[in-house]
DNA sequence: TGACTTTTTATACGTACGTTCAGATAGTTT
DNA sequence: AAACTATCTGAACGTACGTATAAAAAGTCA
C-alpha cells in the first residue's frame, strides 16, 4: 500500500476525507475478493477490479498498492474473524471435563461453513478465495501464517485424545480434513455433477456429512495399525 | 491444433519430417506439463513453454495451437493411462467373489498415488496438474468427462456396498474421497509444515494412511444414522 | 536434380497488462 | 477566504501477451 495517511494514532473522527477514503478502499477490497475468489490471483487483472469496484484505475493503486499488496490484503482482512471463532469453539471444548474427537472436529469445520454459507456474497467469496490458496502449495507460506498457528492448536487437542498417534500422521489427517471440508466449496459443481438431480445445497447442509467423514476418517488413520 | 498434417489413415514410417514433427510435439506438450502443473493455466506464457521445449514461439502455435487447445490435449494426454488402471484394478475386484470399501477404495486411489511417485518427472507433473484441475469447478466441464466415468464406476461398487445410501451421500463421499487423495500431492508443503522436522515423504508413502482415512470416512459418513 | 511437403525461424500485429503521476476535485482547518 | 490535505481522474509509460505468417530450412520422393 502506498499513499493513504496513518491517521492510526489520533483517529480525527471528523475528517470526512477519511471516511470516504475508507469506504472506497472496502469497495475495492470487496471488488478485489470477488475477482480473485472467482477467478484466481492469476487471471485477474486490475482493470477488472476497477470496473466491477466502480472506480478509476488509478484507485487501486493508491488504495491498493500493487496486486501483490491487494492480494495480501484481501486474504488477510477477514482471517481474525475466522481464526476467533475457531479458538472460540476451541476454548468452550477445553472448559468442558471432555469432549470426543468429533466435537472437536465439527469446532474446526463449522465455522468455515459458515462462513461459506452466510447470505453476505462477500464472505462466500472469502471462503472460496481460501479453498484456492490453501490447497495450492504456491500459496503455502501465507497460508502458513494465517491458519496453521489454529491448525496447531486442533491438533494439540487431537493429539491428547490419541498420543499414540505420529506427529506426522497428526499433520496429514489435519490436511486430509481441510481437504475434505474446502472441496464442499470448491467441488459443489463436481458434487452436483455426479448425483443428477440433486439439488445445489449451502455447505452447511454437509454439515453432519463432512463431520462424519472426517471424524471416521482420522479415527481409522490414527488407529494403532 | 491448426497445421500439422493428418497422416493417420497411410501413416508412412519412412517419413523422417514426421517422426522429427512429433518429437518436437512431445517436447512441446512435456513443456507445457511442467509449466501447467507448476503455475495453473492462467500464471504461465507461451513464451514461458517454449523456452522451456527449447523451441522458437511459432513452434508452439503450429504443434500446440491455441493455449487453450494446448491446455486441453496436455490434460487428456495420459487419462487413458490412469483411467486403464484404475478400471483394471476395478476388474479384479469385480472378478472376485466379495471385496471390501477398503480394497474399493484402494484401487482408486493407488494408480493416481503411483504416477505421483514415479520416477519420470512429466508424469509426476501430471498428478500435480490433475489436482490443479479437480479441485477448481472452473474445470470441472473438462474433469467430467475425463474422470466422471471412471468415478461412476466406483461410486456404483459402493452404491452395492452401502445400498442404504443416497446418491448424494455417494457423491459426496466419492468428492471428499478424491480431495483428499489430491491433497498428498497439492499440499505436501502443509503436510511437512505442520509436523515439522519430518522428511518430505513420497505421495505412495501415504497410501495405507489416506486409505485408512478414507475408508474409515466413508463407512461414517453412510452409516445409517 | 527438381518438384513437393513438412517443419522451423524470425518477425510483426494488435491488444492488454501493471504501474505511475501530474493535475483536478473535494473536504478540512486556520 | 486561503492554505492544506486527502482523494480521485485521466492518461500515459514500457512491457509482455497470444496469435499469425511469410520466408527459410529440412526432408522425401519421382
Amino acid at each position: 500500500m502506498s499513499q493513504p495517511p496513518e491517521n492510526a494514532g489520533n483517529s480525527r473522527q471528523t475528517d470526512g476525507r477519511l471516511a470516504r477514503g475508507e469506504a472506497t478502499r472496502d469497495r475495492v477490497l470487496d471488488a478485489a475478493e470477488l475477482c480473485f475468489a472467482a477467478h484466481g490471483f492469476a487471471a485477474v487483472t486490475i482493470r477488472q477490479i476497477a470496473r466491477e469496484a466502480g472506480v478509476t484505475l488509478g484507485v487501486i493503486g493508491f488504495h491498493g498498492g500493487t496486486k501483490e499488496e491487494l492480494f495480501a490484503t484481501v486474504l488477510a482482512r477477514r482471517t481474525e474473524t475466522l481464526t476467533a471463532e475457531r479458538l472460540k469453539r476451541l476454548d468452550v471444548l477445553r472448559a468442558r471435563r471432555a469432549f470426543s474427537l468429533r466435537e472437536l472436529v465439527d469446532a474446526y469445520l463449522t465455522p468455515y461453513l459458515e462462513i461459506a454459507s452466510r447470505g453476505d456474497p462477500q464472505w462466500r467469496a472469502y471462503a472460496q478465495l481460501i479453498a484456492r490458496i490453501v490447497s495450492d502449495d504456491q500459496f503455502y507460506p501465507r497460508v502458513r501464517e494465517l491458519y496453521d498457528p489454529t491448525a496447531r492448536e486442533y491438533m494439540a487437542e487431537i493429539r491428547r485424545l490419541r498420543p499414540e498417534a505420529s506427529e506426522e500422521a497428526l499433520a496429514t489427517v489435519l490436511t486430509l480434513t481441510v481437504s475434505s471440508m474446502l472441496s464442499i466449496v470448491a467441488s459443489r459443481a463436481r458434487i452436483a455433477g455426479l448425483s443428477e438431480g440433486s439439488p445445489v445445497r449451502q455447505p452447511l447442509e454437509y454439515r453432519t456429512l463432512l463431520v462424519d467423514f472426517c471424524t471416521g476418517g482420522i479415527e481409522a488413520a490414527l488407529a494403532p495399525s
